[in-house]
DNA sequence: TCCATATATATGGTATATCGTATATTCAAG
DNA sequence: CTTGAATATACGATATACCATATATATGGA
């Protein structure tokens, strides 16, 4: 599934990218995601601390939104913001990173160092 | 219930935002009211074509959770953003709304005239 | 080839959201 | 104080979302 980088998999709508932030788990994934650039799916457990496939169904989800890429480098898959996401989409989790330090304060703890 | 103007139901958090932004209707309505300013249920009823329950249950939904402000002229109930919306929520509706002119394009069309 | 690690997906149960319909509330006018 | 218009809410039924568990896939190394 990695390396495929599909585009286009339907409608990037408003609502289809506020879908995918209306949950915890996503929203927490895609602020980091935004901030640091690129994790992989264990960076993302260790900084949630949540089960390994809960991180990776959410992430799929997210791919198959078009919100995220999937890199993969030997075992690890890399997440990153897919590049045709729109630029409003992009400043929306930009600003939201930014204007809400506390949200995501205890898993940006854990991002620094890597798990595996 | 109009005219309480009740502040801080509980924390304002991101999750809650986009979890309000998450469906239709309600994501609809936020940017029609951010674009317009203030609106009143009927108005919103005739631009997204819906009914009066689905309609006013959505806004009451948004009303709880502290991003709309409602004000009761006579027998219409006004809907707006609520003075204490953090500014960037505030700056993610216009952004969506600015940047995605097609979302929502039908029911600016029945917007300019008022219904009741 | 066999094993261990990282990641993905399938399945079924549970919880949550949404809806249509019916009913209640509020206000203005008479 | 009744009536009609605008809005709000209650109630079941249905649909959707989320989860934990189990299993599958893919990669690298022995």
């Amino acid at each position: 599934m990695a390396g495929q980088n599909k585009i286009s998999e339907s409608a990037f709508t408003p609502l289809v990218f506020y879908k995918a932030l209306a949950d915890d788990t996503r929203l927490q994934s895609l602020l980091l995601i935004s901030e640091q650039g690129e994790l992989c799916v264990c960076d993302l457990m260790a900084a949630l601390q949540q089960s390994q496939p809960k991180i990776s169904r959410h992430l799929a989800q997210l791919r198959k939104s078009g919100i995220l890429l999937d890199r993969r480098q030997g075992q690890w898959v890399y997440y990153s913001l897919h590049p045709q996401l729109p630029d409003w989409a992009r400043q929306v989790l930009a600003l939201t990173a930014e204007q809400n330090p506390d949200y995501a304060a205890r898993a940006r703890q854990y991002v620094t160092t890597h798990c595996c």
